[in-house]
DNA sequence: TTGAAAGCGGTACCAG
DNA sequence: CTGGTACCGCTTTCAA
């Protein structure tokens, strides 16, 4: 392991016998001149030259890099965002970093912070909470910034959310079509970004399928199986009227399934149970999951293009991108 | 969005009134002179002055940014590994950045040959396949390298691996202690890291529990749940007096059990199953999936301790850990 | 077309 | 202790 100083644009211009800029212009295509470009490349061959990006990035002040922030990345929906994202940035020659915040605000506002070190081109933000700081943080951001969720309208950065309305509503509208009267709710935290979203999407589903939405019903917890599984049971104990539940993703929804099974009570028969994200987990499962798909992938997919396009100049108008929902109806709603 | 220049040590040198040197040396903690470090804090402020980690990686040689690169982040073992990576390296100041190489050896090469452009202090790769080629490029890497899997002895880096012989002999001498005599195994492609080691676990796992080995029970197919559903309905009509299955993974596993359910056998009654990696998807299927635990946490902490020491210059010869597995005994197999 | 030279934004050596 | 300055490795004007 001789680690011996990697070669610079020097030790190649002194090689090919010419100058370091025309070095510089042959290997970035600006060079007209056939024998000099196969002059620098020999040489480039011989000392196994490979250009420093960090020395470029200072030069161009263009890094790229880009960052993915989101809470944790072992969340289902967060993983199918950056397994959309990477490809797509990779494709246009950037790298991607990965930041997990941990729920925590002060971490989600630090990232944006940081970026006036200037190490990326561009951020996507996958918020837990926007508070006021977000906001003003977004605002005097350094880099562009695409926020993946809800956002208030007069934050000026491009933004892809899920709709969960209309999701909920699919969910709902399913459940009742089916039969179910008395639809129960497991949610996740009221004062997250999609706990909030959730909820209000199934109070939506419930009034545009016409049903009396009843406030006992509905609960909320963490984001868990194991959460979801404890709530389902008190839930379904104090309210055995209950026929349908939809949990807020599918981990919540697996416990419920969880739940039922240790009551005794048949799905779908008994109870009909649709999750929500439709990740690895409703396929498998069993009986299998139906589950509201909010379009993770295309999320991801979607702010990444929107990112590139800002980092290829654009600055047209804050964009906003709305994924549509769509329901896999497997055996636990069938 | 006025993208104003972002202001430069110049500009806070010029506003607190002295040079740039002493500006730097105030920011780094080289001053003793109270009244200086005061006014450039004052000067900081005001101009809003970040410093620019590009300028600041050329001059130091040292980019606080550290790669890993897997097959496909989607894969719940390297997961868990980033999700253990990550934290460890912030502490110490690291960024984290990703590669998903999509099982393309190709690009995995290309990963370590872009380590020259020394866009990174470090690499942590969880190899798919290891060729003379990967070797080679481990040998010549610009920068220090952890690889997490298996690697021939000669190959000069610091290695961290699972101990599949171990984990695949847990699982089976717990199911030949549970009365199973005709053990299957469904594994992923033998050509790849895990898929061969798992193999000769396998194979070492009957031995010891003193079994006889029928390679009519062992199939290779993906690391998937719909190809583990498949090899097993296969495999199980074939061979109707198998009495124990493990998968590779616990997608195959997860894949045994449905089938297993399509065909009307009992689990654990008729047939006891296990899986491997003790991923989420095992404590919340129905039954709860047996699972063997390769530790890809504790993995992927350990590759980043060990990366941490070269990185913090430590030339002691390469260093290999194995981390020892642990089955969980749940439903499918008790 | 080619080479000299001026930075990009910092760090750290060296002289005062 | 402080300021001047060389330099990290590359891109890009500007003249020749």
């Amino acid at each position: 392991m001789t680690q011996r100083r990697r070669p610079t644009i020097h030790e190649v211009a002194r090689v090919a016998g010419v100058s370091i800029s025309s070095v510089s212009r042959a290997l970035n295509g600006n060079t007209s001149n056939a024998d000099m470009l196969a002059r620098v490349n020999a040489a480039v061959q011989q000392v196994g030259y490979v250009p420093s990006v960090v020395a470029q990035s200072l030069k161009t002040q263009h890094t790229g890099q880009v960052a993915f922030a989101m809470e944790d990345i072992g969340n289902a929906a967060y993983l199918e965002m950056v397994r959309r994202i990477q490809p797509t940035l990779r494709d246009e020659g950037y790298r991607l970093l990965l930041h997990s915040t941990g729920a925590d605000v002060e971490d989600e506002l630090g990232v944006l912070a940081s970026l006036s070190q200037n190490y990326v081109d561009g951020l996507i933000l996958c918020p837990l909470r926007v508070t006021d700081r977000h906001v003003e943080a977004l605002r005097r951001a350094a880099v562009p910034v695409v926020v993946i969720g809800l956002l208030p309208d007069d934050v000026p950065v491009d933004n892809v959310r899920a709709d969960s309305r209309v999701g909920a509503r699919l969910a709902v509208e399913h459940l009742a079509e089916a039969g179910a009267r008395r639809i129960a709710f497991i949610d996740g935290p009221l004062d997250t970004v999609p706990g909030r979203a959730r909820y209000d999407g199934f109070r939506a589903g419930l009034e545009a399928a016409g049903l009396h939405g009843d406030d006992a019903l509905v609960r909320f917890t963490d984001f868990q199986f194991e959460a979801g599984r404890r709530t389902a049971l008190e839930l379904l104990t104090e309210h055995p009227d209950v026929d349908a539940v939809l949990g807020a993703n599918d981990l919540i929804a697996m416990g419920v399934l969880h739940a039922l099974r240790e009551l005794g009570r048949d799905v779908p028969g008994d109870v009909r149970v649709v999750g929500m994200d439709d990740t690895p987990l409703a396929a498998t499962s069993f009986p299998a999951l139906s589950s509201v798909s909010l379009g993770s992938a295309d999320r991801g997919r979607l702010a990444a293009e929107l990112l590139l396009r800002r980092l290829d100049g654009d600055d047209a108008p804050p964009e906003r991108v709305t994924v549509p929902p769509s329901l896999t109806v497997r055996e636990s709603s069938r």
